[in-house]
Order: C-alpha cells, then structure tokens, then sequence
DNA sequence: AATGTTTACAACCGCAGTTCG
DNA sequence: GCGAACTGCGGTTGTAAACAT
C-alpha cells in the first residue's frame, strides 16, 4: 500500500523558481485564491508539484511577508521565544507577523545560534530549549505558554510595537514600488509582486490600495486582501485529472 | 584576477496531523 | 473506524553571493 507521493516527480522542475513561475504562480492565486495545492501547479500552468507551490506562496510571493532584516528587537523576542517553545518554528512564526516560519528558522540557524555560541552556553540563565524535543511533552503538560490564547490577549506582539520602521505613509507608497533589493530598509512589501507584470485579473493600483490600508493604520496584516485570495469561485475542479 | 571558503537563504524531503469519503 | 488524500511542519540540503587568500 503506501502513501502516494505528493507528485510524481517525473517531469516536474525543481530548484531556483524563475521570475516567470513566480509571475504565473502569483497571477494565478490573485486571481483564483487557493483551496488545493495540488491542483494549482495544473490550473497555474506550472511545471511544479504543489507542495513547490504552496512553499514558493507561503515563502516568498505571499503579499503580506515583511521581509528584510530582524532588527535587534525582534532578535531579541526570538530568543525569549525560542527559549520558551524550542523549535517550534510556526509557533514562533505567529508572534511575527509578516515573517515566515522558514524565515525564523534560517535566521536563527544562521545568526542568533552563533551568537549565543559566542556569548556562551547559557546566555539566558535557562536551559536552551526542547531542542531536541524532551521538555516538550512536559512543557505541554504545564508549564507552555498556550499560543494562540497568547495571540488572542496580545495580537500586537511587542516587538511590532517596539519597532520603528520610520516610513511614514508616503516613504511607504515609495516602497512599494522598491525592487526586492530594497528589503533590508526593514520593510517591503510585495516584494516580487512589485516586479512583476499583472494580467487583467488585478491591477497594481487595487494592489496598492491594500497596501495603503495596511500601511496607514500600522498594521502588517491585509486581512481584506487575504480574505479575496482565499476564494475559489469559478474554478471548475471536475475536470481535472 | 582567480580560486577557495563562508554565509545566508531558498527549496526539498519526509513525517505527522487533519480531513474526507 | 479505516484508509487515502492533502496540508503543514521541522530538519536538512543546495546554491548563489560575499568575503578571504
């Protein structure tokens, strides 16, 4: 028996996306939202399975990732964080908003390991997590931190209220259109979008009304936005396959 | 300038959890 | 209740850019 892989895997492309994938993929959801991945790849006209797809979404075309440098603050929450849920990376990932929890993870293999490495081994006073999963169980069982009830009291983690990103509405119209190079001024969003070229399916002028929104009332979440991607209407599934 | 090494990050893999028929 | 399909997560690998020699 066995499981069947997500994609045969004969065919398919795999490695570095190209400006024209990222391009399809994006059109694609934009105008269609996503309800199976494994459809998409098809329907987007991509030579990909859909696991790629959802990835290279999640990762690095969705709207509203933030992308560009931890600053020090947020450096500082991972920590705390970390320290708490271990590598829990999602977990991690939802006190971030617009940061990914791939993101995290990388962030904190590459740079904040080595720091605390430099630093010594127990630069908290604590014992480093869970990482190999052992205080989990008995986290859970009491002592945890409960998540998403933290969520729900706190949705504004502190380090979004810590930061001073220092764009005011108009620095941020000019951000938008800023190349994916501009990311480490701390903020970019829609980072490929903005180099890519729309079809007829979602002008860059009712994308930046979203940003707009968003910028203006300080928060990194375009839920509106979010909320029209997830729709599927129009999508005849029947005659795939 | 050429080559080797390191760093940072994108992408893949495989497993676990969830959903659905 | 069971198994297949699907999604999400965390660990690991690949690779391009940056840096050192």
């Amino acid at each position: 028996m066995g499981r069947r892989p997500c994609c045969d895997k004969v065919g398919l492309k795999r490695g570095t996306w190209s400006v024209e994938e990222d391009q399809k993929l994006t059109n694609f959801i934009l105008c269609n939202g996503i309800k199976c991945w494994r459809h998409v790849p098809k329907l987007a006209g991509l030579l990909r399975c859909g696991k790629s797809c959802r990835l290279r979404w999640m990762n690095y075309l969705r709207p509203d990732l933030k992308r560009g440098a931890f600053s020090e603050a947020e450096e500082d929450q991972l920590v705390e964080l970390h320290s708490r849920l271990g590598n829990r990376w999602s977990k991690i990932a939802a006190f971030f908003p617009g940061r990914t929890d791939n993101e995290i993870k990388n962030h904190w293999n590459t740079r904040i390991k080595k720091k605390l490495n430099l630093l010594g081994p127990d630069p908290q006073g604590g014992e480093p997590p869970i990482e190999q999963g052992e205080n989990r169980d008995a986290e859970e069982g009491g002592g945890d931190i409960d998540v998403d009830q933290k969520l729900a009291e706190n949705p504004v983690s502190k380090v979004e209220t810590r930061l001073d990103h220092g764009h005011s509405c108009s620095d941020h119209n000019t951000s938008t259109k800023a190349s994916r190079e501009d990311s480490d001024a701390g903020w970019s969003t829609f980072p490929s979008l903005t180099d890519l070229q729309f079809d007829s399916c979602l002008s860059r002028s009712s994308m930046e009304k979203y940003v707009l929104q968003e910028d203006c009332s300080g928060s990194y979440w375009i839920d509106d936005y979010v909320d029209s991607l997830l729709s599927w209407d129009g999508i005849n599934f029947n005659n795939l396959e």
